[in-house]
DNA sequence: TGGCGCATAGTGGTCCGACCACATCGCGGA
DNA sequence: TCCGCGATGTGGTCGGACCACTATGCGCCA
């Protein structure tokens, strides 16, 4: 009484994981609820384990799933963090233009968000900001500074107010993405010009001040937008 | 002399997605580039088929990799346009506040791509964009309607010069969500005013005004935000 | 000689059955 | 009463078989 409708679009895999998709959007998956078992949802589909583990394959690193081994398989929170994890990958795999084009995006997002913040942020959300910026002052060590960068603009994105907006924030900052581009960056001595520019935007932060904020943000991720403009240009 | 290093960490497959990436990242892989065969890979990786398929799968939801039946295994052109794919399931999944959320962040690239197109699209760019403005009005078929709206924004995101964006955009626009959340804004009657708001937005582009553009554009998009707002608000 | 069509080999797609690794729960003993 | 250990169920992995489709090239026909 499930599957009569058979319309033979595409390869089995691709119906399980479009199926698995509507009933969640459908609403008859919540979040964190707890599946069938992969052999049941693969005979409910009428198809083979395999098939059906790829598909669960393809919605886990989709960040919609999560299969726990030996618990079972379950719908993640879809809380935006979960759904953009991905996103890293687009900025793991760019290269060339369009790391600019990434780049020319946080900028936008990254200078909003943090005039949104100048205006909503908490005191103790700006003292964590505070802690974040003093960290990176206090050391010398490169994997501890990207860190604290890191979640220095991570808390001033949550304070915005957008969840999404942080999680994509996170993304266009992986790890990877910051290393391979920072890394020429700070080498030719701008480690001075960035601190300046963070102390720059906790002033407006601390200052409530939404525009001096927008324009810090903006021009802090611009540098090195323009140093990676420049590198590739000539 | 591949495989000596196994570190171990998380499940075979995952290991296995970690070092096509990684040959993609490094590029051992270039794009385009026909991969070795299923069996190939498993083997030379050390693994089974089976937990290699899932790899590929979740490589190809991923927009990474391309299957084609009886013919072989491809790596994409690695654009924003196939990366970002995966982007319309985050809308499509989201509902409630994150609706408003993915709105604000339109709202803000919209507004800037608009801006940007207003300073740089070219005669043949502004003539399409006036076809699917005309086409738009020209017609009483929500459907038809709705690809015209998407053409027209599409048309002006890539005029701003910046495919990353305009693939999130689209991403932003995708078919579901839009049916979502325009089905019920449209329903009272917003056609007269959108109408007015892409009337607006061209005018800006025909007279090369940027910030003009960006304010109508953050207008139009706004509208609908608010109105998504108090829908959820009380 | 030239082109067409079909046989064939090779590829991804699907299925099956077995076994392993891990989490969970309940029963029994201290 | 509480702890520990084994039974059970789950996802994870494996190997092999067969199907569906593509691409290639050979041989036949015009």
């Amino acid at each position: 009484m499930d599957d009569e409708t058979a319309p033979q679009k595409g390869t089995v895999t691709q119906r399980a994981i479009e199926r698995i998709k509507a009933m969640i959007g459908e609403g008859r998956l919540e979040p964190g609820q707890r599946l069938p078992t992969e052999r049941d949802l693969a005979a409910q589909l009428g198809m083979s384990r395999s098939s059906m583990r790829e598909a669960i394959r393809a919605l886990t690193v989709l960040g919609v799933l999560e299969a726990r081994h030996g618990s079972g398989i379950y719908v993640t929170q879809l809380e935006a963090g979960d759904l953009l994890e991905t996103f890293g990958v687009v900025a793991d795999l760019s290269r060339g233009p369009r790391l600019v084009e990434l780049l020319e995006i946080r900028r936008i997002l990254e200078s909003t968000a943090t005039a949104l913040a100048a205006a909503r942020i908490t005191a103790d959300q700006l003292a964590e900001v505070e802690r974040h910026l003093a960290a990176m002052n206090a050391t010398d060590d490169p994997e501890e500074i990207l860190a604290h960068d890191l979640a220095f603009h991570r808390e001033i994105a949550v304070a915005a107010g957008n969840e999404t907006m942080a999680a994509i924030l996170e993304g266009l900052s992986s790890r990877t993405f910051r290393a391979r581009v920072w890394r020429g960056y700070q080498e030719e001595g701008a480690f001075a010009r960035t601190r300046r520019e963070h102390a720059a935007i906790h002033r407006a932060l601390a200052a409530r001040d939404p525009e001096a904020a927008r324009t810090a943000a903006a021009a802090h991720v611009g540098e090195v937008e323009e140093w990676l403009r420049t590198q590739l240009g000539p």
